[in-house]
DNA sequence: AAAAATTCCTACCGTTTTGATAGAAATTTT
DNA sequence: AAAATTTCTATCAAAACGGTAGGAATTTTT
């Protein structure tokens, strides 16, 4: 029932894109140094996200890349689908046709109620969310 | 994002033996042959359950195994943390000092808020739950 | 024009987990 | 004594995970 580490580094990379941006492009090496991740792993996730559209790229000196949407047209169940393939915890639970027992089976709506539980969650949380917690988190407003 | 083979196969176990409960012992075959699962990986399951008690077995001809108590003191949730280990979707999730950011970290709050989720609704589905929802769909009563 | 900085692409690889299978010993009933 | 079971231990192939490596292509800077 775990996350991958694909998952979990993408979007940590997509928050970092939308915590930093300034409207230049950003390189894989600044971002694996911030999340110390490795250059060449991120390399890989990066690859799947700007597929995606998700992000957009410019290579050569200063290249880098950008998110190519506002951080509050992300969400992370985008994300995470994006590189998980599905958020469900059994195929059955999104696909009946998987298993011929479906119809008779019990245990399968458990399945779907577990998926829909988490993409209730995923779906309603943006990147813009998520930069606003961590604002709040980073730089506390005291009212005096 | 998966639950294992061994969490699905051991609630539909125990379900298997809640459903089938006649007072008599029940056999890994005749369980194996309903639920169309290889005796011998069933084996390897119920043992587990065994040795948390949550089965009780005996020996030799006409022996078998049988839930130690009544369905409604299952819960889902019981029997998939015992199986999967834990429901956290990554370890950062229970464990803050598995990660040395968590305490920055926004994309941990996303990790939690997944498990309590999951844990939302598996908490609160009991075997006797399923076993209604099993005679509900096999024999649907008809008022007239 | 050359050098430097970067993305892009493809391949490979060790380790762990998954999903079993196999065989034989121990126990209990018939 | 035989049959039916659980119990225990070992083994194993395939897939997934979590990377690493190297070089080609592109763009900017010098």
């Amino acid at each position: 029932m775990k996350i991958s580490t694909k998952g979990r580094y993408a979007l940590r990379l997509m928050l970092d894109l939308a915590i930093n941006f300034t409207g230049e492009y950003i390189s894989i090496k600044s971002i694996a140094a911030r999340q110390d991740i490795s250059e060449k792993y991120l390399e890989q996730i990066i690859t799947q996200l700007n597929r995606a559209g998700y992000v957009k790229s410019v290579r050569g000196a200063q290249g880098g890349y950008m998110l190519s949407k506002a951080p509050s047209e992300y969400t992370v169940g985008m994300i995470l689908r994006l590189m998980e393939g599905s958020l469900a915890p059994v195929n059955c639970a999104e696909d009946e046709e998987s298993c011929d027992r479906a119809s008779r089976c019990v245990t399968q709506e458990v399945w779907v109620q577990i998926q829909k539980a988490v993409e209730d969650v995923v779906d309603n949380i943006t990147l813009e969310n998520l930069v606003t917690r961590y604002q709040e988190k980073a730089e506390p407003v005291y009212i005096i």
